[in-house]
DNA sequence: TGACCGCGTCTTTTT
DNA sequence: GACGCGGTCA
């Protein structure tokens, strides 16, 4: 390290860390391992340790710090400004592994046989493509799945193993013939093969052809070296073999290396992280400094014994006593209720008890579970107890099917070989050109051994057997590309996607049906353009005047929903453990601990059962004052009611730190529930006495979502005069729910009446 | 070629 | 319960 630091004086924002803490940051000698317990300050510790760096005289440019999610990467950006400035965090190469390496990948994509406009597969493309191989090869549909296929290959991937390797591992193969999928190699090759010639790379690919890249060029590996002077990695117990790789190849020669992580908190061993990056660290770098954060100052006392109680109770971990100085704290709450109905119910009602008592704002409460479909039941008690919440992790925009075909027209636009776009979109709007055409096209390609557009624009040169009719139409989808591809060079990325979805017919098809569905699907389409004007806008005051449509396309394919979450009202979170991996809240409730949900029925060996405790552990550690851990004796999954019982980890807490309410307790109180729900009163599901060991359907319980409830939100109601970009001036006729989305009956004086998501529709009051 | 219906399958977690 | 797929019909 530059000796210069030595005599530079202390930054005075060494001062807000503890001790312990102060070291780990000022220490940057060599390889560094920080094993940072629950609310020890883990984030705290990385972002100063990045300002010492910039204090010390490191360009942020020689700076690379990486991350496993943009909102972590984000928020450690912010922190870091608020510590330097923003001038010089601008220029950190930080941000996720797989977002960082892209733009490495951009720039040396010739080195790999990829032309450097290349698409990104989001898993829908990828597993598009596998089933398309699948097909093509003749093999049974019902064995050969595209999730399973992926995995495997994902597997192979994240462990450096080529196709040709996969092919000679004899124990890979047995295991692949055990499960019915001899062809696995082939799947694997052709797969490679198909991704090449579309010029596309799949979410791994951007770490594999990453570590490719400095395997097979000692040049540019060495140049990379050089280019950073520091590499900081966050959540490091979540690296895959891979990922460990390329950090290796990048830090090998200075060992200026820190990482920061909690093997106890490792929970992605499924996408194939690999606890043991973390748990060898010092033998891959023997000449490791260790700093152990143990104090924790998120949660109380008694959250943080209990949680300690229960992960000690894993064999595998790097043994550490994780202590809070914390007042001691409520006993974490255990929960014991019929049906997960009721579960939901106790939750929503607890929630509803907690704000009006102004314990706690929504903001500072979640719900935590262990799968996506426990959301459901906990969503409708929300809704029925007119409780504003979000659920992370809901299908994000950029999946929704008219965002995902005005992208397939712009991705084929950057790229003419991306095949999974030109399968979705060449009868999207239809026109004409359906699977007969579609099957004609593709075969001829691959018979031809070339690309699937060279054979729509010249069928014939092909062989495709095809009718003059069918011919003209393809012509015309073929001559609107080029026509495209003319405006591409005149226009910015902004005023081309306007064009393409003008031109293509996607917006005037949803237009022509005159439907509320078709109508918000439209406004979904101007809210991707919106968010193209911006990040074209945003990318000009960066002084970057070519923003790109491939650029904008990457950093949408990079993006998770959990980036594009807004929250403009206070609101309940609810979400899977995994995706608060991270956060912290006043309160917490952990809900549906029950065997067969936690652990899950998939985590057969004892290791799969230690992360699943891990899981748990991560959950109770997000609660800073205060948690609730629910179960339920009877739930319904797939379809029917199942008797349950409590997780095996519950005994695994210490009881000192549980307080067992009684589960008839809350039942019997009787509130009435108005406030945000003005109009109408709340159904409330009867309180009957139940039938404890009787199957009770629960199903027809579900209430009707589509019932129109009138509501008032975010300062409009019925009457309230508003302005819409598109429809002109209209009053408002009514506010309702409806599938969970706020929507609003406007009657437009031009238009007539329509109904408008509020989400979208950002109407102004007027 | 598109719309509709019934059947089977699935439910872990996501960059 | 929800979705996707394959089959059938217009």
């Amino acid at each position: 390290m530059n000796n210069e630091t030595e005599y530079q004086s202390a930054p005075a924002f060494l001062n807000d860390l503890s001790d312990v803490q102060r070291e780990a940051v000022t220490y940057n000698d060599g390889p560094t391992l920080i094993i940072a317990g629950a609310g020890s300050g883990k984030t705290r510790v990385l972002t100063y340790k990045i300002a010492y760096l910039l204090h010390c005289g490191i360009p942020a440019a020689r700076i690379m710090a990486l991350t496993f999610t943009n909102k972590a990467a984000n928020e450690m950006k912010e922190r870091i400004s608020n510590l330097v400035g923003l001038k010089h965090a601008r220029y950190l190469h930080m941000g996720t592994f797989h977002s960082v390496f892209l733009k490495i990948l951009r720039l040396e994509a010739e080195h790999l046989g990829y032309n450097k406009d290349f698409t990104i597969y989001d898993a829908t493309d990828t597993k598009s493509l596998l089933k398309n191989i699948v097909k093509e090869m003749g093999l049974d549909e019902k064995i050969y799945k595209p999730a399973a296929l992926y995995d495997r290959i994902s597997r192979a991937k994240n462990n450096v193993i080529s196709p040709a390797q996969y092919a000679r591992d004899s124990r890979q193969t047995s295991l692949d013939r055990k499960d019915r999928l001899g062809r696995m190699p082939e799947i694997y090759q052709m797969y490679v093969t198909r991704c090449r010639r579309a010029n596309a790379m799949d979410f791994d690919d951007l770490l594999y052809y990453t570590y490719l890249l400095f395997d097979q060029n000692p040049e540019l590996q060495r140049y990379y070296q050089e280019r950073f002077d520091y590499v900081l990695v966050d959540e490091y117990q979540d690296t895959n073999p891979l990922q460990d790789l390329i950090i290796k190849q990048l830090v090998i020669r200075h060992q200026h290396l820190c990482v920061v992580g909690d093997d106890a908190q490792s929970i992605y061993s499924f996408r194939g992280a690999c606890i043991e990056n973390i748990l060898q660290f010092r033998t891959t770098y023997p000449s490791t400094k260790l700093f152990k954060l143990e104090e924790n100052y998120r949660s109380t006392q008694n959250i943080v014994n209990a949680a300690n109680s229960l992960i000690w109770k894993n064999r595998g971990q790097i043994r550490k006593e994780v202590f809070s100085n914390k007042e001691k704290g409520e006993q974490l709450h255990l929960i014991d209720t019929a049906t997960d109905r009721k579960e939901a119910e106790y939750i929503a009602e607890t929630v509803y008890r907690l704000k009006r008592k102004n314990t706690c704002d929504y903001n500072q409460m979640a719900v935590l579970y262990r799968t996506r479909a426990q959301s459901r039941a906990l969503e409708e008690a929300m809704r029925a107890y007119g409780i504003p919440y979000i659920i992370y992790g809901d299908l994000s925009f950029y999946q929704r099917k008219e965002i995902k075909d005005a992208l397939g027209y712009l991705r084929l636009c950057t790229n003419r070989n991306d095949e999974e776009s030109l399968r979705r979109i060449i009868n999207t709007p239809a026109r004409g050109l359906g699977d007969t055409t579609l099957t004609k096209l593709w075969e001829a390609a691959r018979a031809y051994d070339t690309t699937v557009w060279k054979v729509v624009c010249n069928p014939l040169q092909y062989d495709v057997k095809i009718n003059k009719g069918t011919q003209k139409k393809l012509a015309d989808f073929a001559s609107m590309f080029q026509v495209f591809d003319q405006m591409r060079h005149q226009l910015d990325a902004y005023e081309l996607a306007k064009d393409i979805i003008k031109h293509s017919g996607l917006g005037e098809s949803l237009l022509a049906d005159k439907d509320e569905e078709s109508l918000s699907r439209y406004e979904n389409l101007q809210e991707l353009l919106n968010g193209i004007h911006e990040f074209v806008e945003l990318k000009k005051k960066e002084g970057n005047e070519s923003a790109t449509l491939a650029e904008f396309l990457a950093e949408v394919s990079l993006l998770t929903d959990m980036d594009t979450q807004e929250d403009d009202q206070p609101h309940i979170t609810l979400m899977t453990i995994h995706a608060a991996k991270g956060l912290e809240f006043h309160t917490v409730f952990v809900a549906g601990l029950e065997e067969q949900i936690i652990p899950s029925p998939r985590s057969i060996s004892e290791n799969d059962i230690e992360e699943e405790r891990r899981l748990l552990y991560v959950a109770i550690t997000r609660a800073e004052k205060t948690c609730y851990l629910t179960y339920a004796r009877c739930r319904f999954r797939n379809g029917k009611s199942e008797f349950a019982t409590p997780s095996r980890f519950l005994s695994d807490i210490d009881s000192r730190y549980l307080h067992n309410t009684n589960k008839q307790a809350f039942s019997q109180e009787k509130t009435s529930f108005k406030g945000w729900i003005s109009d109408e009163p709340v159904t409330h599901t009867q309180h009957k006495p139940h039938t404890p060991n009787k199957l009770v359907s629960t199903g027809q319980a579900y209430q009707k979502t589509e019932e129109k409830k009138h509501i008032s939100v975010e300062g409009l109601s019925v009457g309230c005069r508003v302005h819409h970009k598109i429809f002109g001036n209209g009053t408002i006729s009514a506010i309702f729910e409806e599938n969970g989305n706020i929507k609003a009956e406007v009657n437009f004086d031009q238009q007539g009446k329509k109904s408008l998501l509020l989400k979208f529709a950002k109407l102004e009051r007027i």
